[in-house]
DNA sequence: TGTTTATTGTTCATGATTGAACTATTCTGT
DNA sequence: ACAGAATAGTTCAATCATGAACAATAAACA
């Protein structure tokens, strides 16, 4: 008899698992490299596309979106503002919340990034064909609207 | 005349690939949760994990299969040296490599915390059919291979 | 209206991760 | 055998993300 629990190795599910993060461990590293000559993280991008997408979002939604904390919002704005690419306003209705905006040289070098950034995905997702591609779009997708509605 | 690029988000692939990044953070954040009650967290697991299953590994090797830094492996062991998770061995051969080895109390941690692991995972890609799990952890590995060979 | 509850953003201490510089050891090529 | 390159691991400073506690404001409701 076996006294060993099934081991996660063997379960296709929980090695397809390890291969995803793998994948986009190896991705993010590249990307961080890729980014460099912009003077822009990974998080700062994020944030950036996100308020050109949604230009006056509140720093709680940016957080939201990125399932990220909202003191990390805090912490990584003044850099992006000492840098001239993001501008802050206090909203007038509620005075609690500020709303994001990007200047001129923020979307400039926003769009340069992007360039970098789809060519890379592009090639990365080359690896499949578009319609496995997308099927894999929509687990991802229904994998976190699974979690993130147990909140 | 549209004066701007085409727009990442129009972009398939790219959303697919955004997808998957909020996908893997919804459920690292999950497991991250799941696995406070054992004292471990998961990068500390995936240590462990990579200990049992080639035991006597030196910290290079398993630097190298969890895309870390060496120093990550350095400071991350003496905690699980305390926790009398792992022993660390000086090779005989060569003296500047150390291989790494489960306790007893380490193996049996691990096996409990694999327990959570898996059935999370498992929960987690049950929202595909096997198939389109197998198909999409292929693609994983192509990109992770693809990346890896880079170096 | 006034009081309680919720929400937004900030601050702060903590832990995680990184990369560069360093030591010790081994390997290479002559 | 020996000089130089390569490798394993450590140290250290810097960066980053996190969550809890907090202040200011708004919303809910008696």
């Amino acid at each position: 008899m076996n006294n060993k629990q099934a081991l996660p190795w063997d379960n296709p599910r929980f090695r397809n698992w390890i291969a995803m993060v793998r994948a986009e461990k190896a991705v993010v590293r590249e990307l961080t490299h890729a980014l460099a000559p912009f003077d822009l993280k990974l998080g700062q991008l994020d944030v950036l596309m996100n308020i050109y997408r949604h230009p006056g979002m509140s720093q709680h939604d940016v957080a939201r979106k990125l399932l990220i904390g909202r003191s990390n919002i805090t912490m990584l704005l003044p850099q992006l503002e000492k840098q001239g690419l993001i501008r802050r306003e206090g909203d007038k209705k509620d005075k609690r919340v500020m709303r994001l905006f990007l200047t001129e040289d923020g979307e400039a070098r926003l769009m340069e990034a992007l360039k970098v950034y789809t060519a890379l995905i592009d090639r990365v997702m080359a690896q499949s064909t578009p319609a496995q591609c997308d099927a894999m779009g929509e687990q991802m997708r229904r994998i976190e609207e699974m979690l993130s509605g147990d909140d």
